[in-house]
DNA sequence: CTGTTAGCGCGTTCAC
DNA sequence: GTGAACGCGCTAACAG
């Protein structure tokens, strides 16, 4: 089975390369009849373009190279989904580099030298590889300013961010603005809310989010009702049980995530408090496990897939010179189940 | 900013291009001072060897393509993630393409029409870019000879399976053997099964090894303990209450996914029924939900990463034309948690 | 307008 | 250590 390339196709079809050519990419006008022999001759022997040959002529290769922090963390496939989606419609392919830092080295992210040879690296064999634009996924949001240099290629983050160069993010402040108008509408006025780190991007905009709810409802701010967690269900655990001790509870808690919440959930159970009767809970993330908790826990969506999807509008922009208008920053779409009732009483 | 190549850094260093590829590849002895020389010139200009001339030339790729049926499925980020594994060590890429089932078609699988022409085309692509071969990745466990035609390229499946080629698989019919004896070592003598479509492949293994263990530890089989669920949470709720409505109710229940485990948690809590005090539960495939469960549940882990690693590896033995010695079917591990504890007494 | 010839892209590698 | 052919498809220049 000797490789068939456009030069068999060429004499079998009894024409020249440049025919073949040409009626591979419709690049010129080629005689009907011409066209149909040639069609009928790579159909038979099932000829397959090699492309690596074309891009090194064109100097395409409509390939861009995706770098995922970790593929198995929750946001990235759907991200890369996205990406994905935008690819398909366009032709274009992705080169996957998984940099597995969870698994390599746990969660030391506060150190970008930890893991600065596995992102340059990773650039590197991309940028030979000849990929057209690189997205780079993180596995939470922080800045990276100088982890890597791509020679002049560009380059958007999503779930994390540099200063100089495109990143796509998605409205964290009005996500928790809206979860927050939602417990408010329900006729709740003492809501406790339990962060992630505060040094956070996400934290910090999403206790905006709630700030902002609460002065603009004109409802007292108690700082009492603010307690900061580290993003696991036991500190959501912990914290529920500090809040359910106060001598005024709060009627509702916001969850800067489905993990604490969890805990959140463990607390009232074992404290007799009953959800949502008692004590009504907002998540953040949608994580799969939120509706298979009882109660199913209402929870805001994050818009990951538009996240990708974006982020491979812009970069292809970008590639193309073209100037882009920002797009706009996606949103978040609460999902309502079980776990919000008005308050008692 | 004119693209440097290999013509340029042999101008620089004064040599040769020969010269500067032997010392890029180490394809032949370079006389000290001479590579000293190059080498300075390739770190001043930070140049960057293209790939895909030298792909053209040496007519490898070291890439391969990777097919997922979804990448937002649960499974196929640990598999995928297992397949970097290797490649990483094995200095390979990966080119992935997301077939984007579940959006493009969501559960209607039964008929391989519906989705053929997505492959057909995923592998015509990668076939283009010159892969060296080729892994499928299934969203769930079904056969699919005749779905898609190489052209003679290696591909190895996993998480589905074809007849004729090599596919990946892990230990079903253990896995579901060793929930039971761990269930039975706990004193339980009645212990009912809720198993997924009865046609797929892992309900029919569990179940052998459910079987298996009932009659080995020689204890009585009592169909009515053998429910068939459809892999959903509703199917779990439905058929435990079922159960609970028995005559002689099963103390223990063997779920064969922990979706469908929810669903058991469900019922067993609006009957009063405690888990695990009057009633035991195992689940299957270790979902991440599965520990944030109120109780937290027993179940198996899949070898999802393992299977990647093995799919990498057999696949890179044929493409070099070895013999390969099957490998042992990767298995699965008991993850033990709250949901089970000895029968009531 | 249709078809052909031949050089090129960028590294690799053989013969000198 | 070097010159130059080569891989495979694209495309400018040219011919009918």
């Amino acid at each position: 089975m000797t490789k068939i390339g456009i030069k068999e196709i060429a004499a079998m079809a009894d024409v020249s390369t440049a025919t073949v050519s040409y009626v591979l990419n419709g690049t010129r006008n080629v005689k009907l009849k011409t066209r149909e022999r040639v069609l009928k001759v790579i159909e038979e022997l099932n000829y397959k373009p090699n492309d690596i040959a074309k891009s090194l002529k064109i100097k395409r290769t409509n390939t861009i190279g995706v770098i995922a922090e970790d593929v198995t963390v929750f946001n990235v496939p759907e991200i890369i989904d996205g990406i994905n989606d935008f690819a398909d419609q366009h032709d274009m392919h992705i080169l996957l580099t998984n940099l597995r830092l969870h698994k390599r080295i746990g969660r030391n992210f506060e150190h970008t030298e930890n893991y600065r040879k596995y992102a340059v690296n990773a650039v590197s064999e991309l940028l030979s590889k000849q990929v057209e634009g690189i997205i780079y996924i993180g596995v939470h949001p922080r800045e990276l300013t100088g982890l890597i240099d791509t020679a002049g290629k560009p380059i958007v983050y999503t779930y994390c961010y540099t200063q100089n160069d495109l990143s796509i993010q998605y409205n964290d402040e009005l996500a928790s603005y809206e979860a927050m108008c939602h417990l408010i509408k329900k006729g709740h006025t003492r809501v406790a809310i339990i962060s992630g780190i505060m040094n956070s991007l996400p934290s910090q905009r999403r206790f905006n989010g709630y700030y902002k709810a609460i002065t603009e409802h004109q409802l007292p701010f108690d700082p009492q009702l603010v307690k900061m967690g580290d993003w696991e269900a036991e500190s959501g655990y912990r914290l529920t049980q500090e809040l359910l001790a106060l001598p005024d509870r709060p009627t509702a808690i916001l969850s800067m995530n489905d993990v604490m919440a969890v805990g959140v959930l463990r607390a009232a159970s074992e404290a007799d408090v009953h959800i949502p009767k008692d004590l009504s809970v907002v998540g953040f993330d949608n994580r799969e496990f939120s509706s298979y908790l009882i109660p199913r826990i209402t929870t805001m969506d994050l818009p990951l897939h538009e996240m990708g999807f974006q982020a491979m509008d812009s970069l292809t922009r970008i590639i193309r010179g073209e100037i882009l208008d920002l797009n706009p920053l996606p949103s978040c779409t609460l999902i309502e189940r079980d776990s919000v009732a008005p308050p008692r009483g």
